[in-house]
DNA sequence: TGGACGCGATGCGTGTCCTCGTCGTCGAAG
DNA sequence: CTTCGACGACGAGGACACGCATCGCGTCCA
């Protein structure tokens, strides 16, 4: 998942930027502005802004609703200030899907955003299932058929992403979009690389490949695994 | 865990309920006035009570002494206005058991509602048991497979930390956070370090290690030991 | 004044990830 | 149907970051 910070206070944006990355997995990018972060956040490329209310250029609640006249509609957490000027109620009408007033807790914001994006992929339920996989996104753990298979940070994401979008054809540029931030220059096939290994522990003691191929278009979770194979 | 909401003001009832749902998986009940709010506060069935102070019909303050009257001894978390008419000391007597006056934090209420609910299942919850390890809040004691364990104070607050979460990923930034009032910015090892005595010492008499590291992650307390190791 | 505790630094071991190279396979065109 | 080109799979290896254990020092309290 990619999550875009827009806040000015640099020490708070970094630590939010490496708690997202260090808990959840996040790739997230930052901005210290809020014309650098509109423009990032139009790039439509996130599932998740998380937007400071309180900023130099163009305020958070002015970004919000530009990006909303545009029909972008990536979840937005805000995050107000102490003595929070906008009530709460502005903020909802401006198309804020949550919000958290400083000082917040780390863990809590956290689970907003883990909840923010579930939501925002239209799914309310941490725990995810396709066919006899079972993503449990809360205690970041697979099953398979009840078995517990243990994954690889990145293996895990990858897994996670496309456990979001059941049915749908991902593709590894998405993937890379979304898996790293912008400072990523590499280009190769990582995403083959780690969706092979993926493989091979989704298939440790199974014989249906959960992990479909379409060449040239991307990789699709099945969700019609055949019964006796 | 099933919570009562009453606020007259819905927008923020709703948001309210919508995040105890969503955060800690909470059922709500709102109740606009504070009439309804105290009937069905009779019934008893509720973990926890958010009572706004300003209601229509029966102020909160009633609704309270009236239920308390009663000898109703559920967990009521009172929402006071900013300009506060009523003490903190007229609430605490009246049987409040904590109050956060608006506009507060989301998280900060979802954190005192938990803890309030903790506190009203009450004497029988203090002790936490994951596999074989007892954590004992009231006492802050810590015992493994019934033999007492002594830990530092650091120690004991960072297992207490991770065994009210339990099966989830605690990254390092999370227990720093919780562990002292804010991060720092050169890197220490210091959670890695607690965590390695603390591991020591719970492996003291035993040989299997409860607390799983997930590279890159954080730490996990393993709720299923293996019985035979 | 001594001991316990907590913090910071260092060296080592290891898991994870990326890259490279080769082989296999799919698809389109003749 | 065959052939050719491109794409993808997958194994091996190296670089790197991460986590762990340990030690010494400062501090606080008994």
């Amino acid at each position: 998942m990619r999550v875009l910070v827009v806040e000015d206070e640099v020490r708070l944006a970094d630590n939010l930027a490496a708690a997202l990355r260090e808990g959840p997995g996040f790739a997230v990018d930052c901005a210290e502005d809020g014309e650098v972060g509109e423009q990032l956040a139009r790039q439509g490329c996130y599932d998740l802004i998380i937007l400071d209310l309180m900023l130099p250029k163009v305020d958070g609640l002015t970004v919000l609703r530009h990006m909303r006249s545009r029909d972008n509609s990536t979840p937005v957490l805000i995050l107000t200030a102490k003595d929070g000027t906008a009530s709460t109620i502005e903020l909802l009408n401006a198309g804020a899907d949550d919000y958290l007033s400083k000082p917040f807790d780390l863990g809590e914001l956290i689970a907003r955003a883990k909840a923010l994006i579930r939501r925002g992929k239209g799914a309310s339920h941490p725990v995810f299932a396709i066919a006899d996989i079972e993503v449990n996104t809360l205690e970041q753990t697979v099953r398979r058929a009840g078995r517990v298979i243990d994954l690889s940070p990145t293996e895990y994401r990858i897994l996670e992403y496309m456990v979001h979008r059941p049915r749908v054809i991902v593709s590894k540029r998405e993937l890379l979009e979304h898996l790293y931030d912008y400072n990523w220059e590499h280009h190769s096939n990582v995403i083959e690389a780690h969706i092979s290994n993926l493989r091979k522990k989704l298939m440790a003691d199974s014989d249906q490949q959960p992990v479909e191929t379409l060449r040239g278009r991307g990789y699709r979770l099945v969700a019609d695994l055949e019964g006796a194979g």
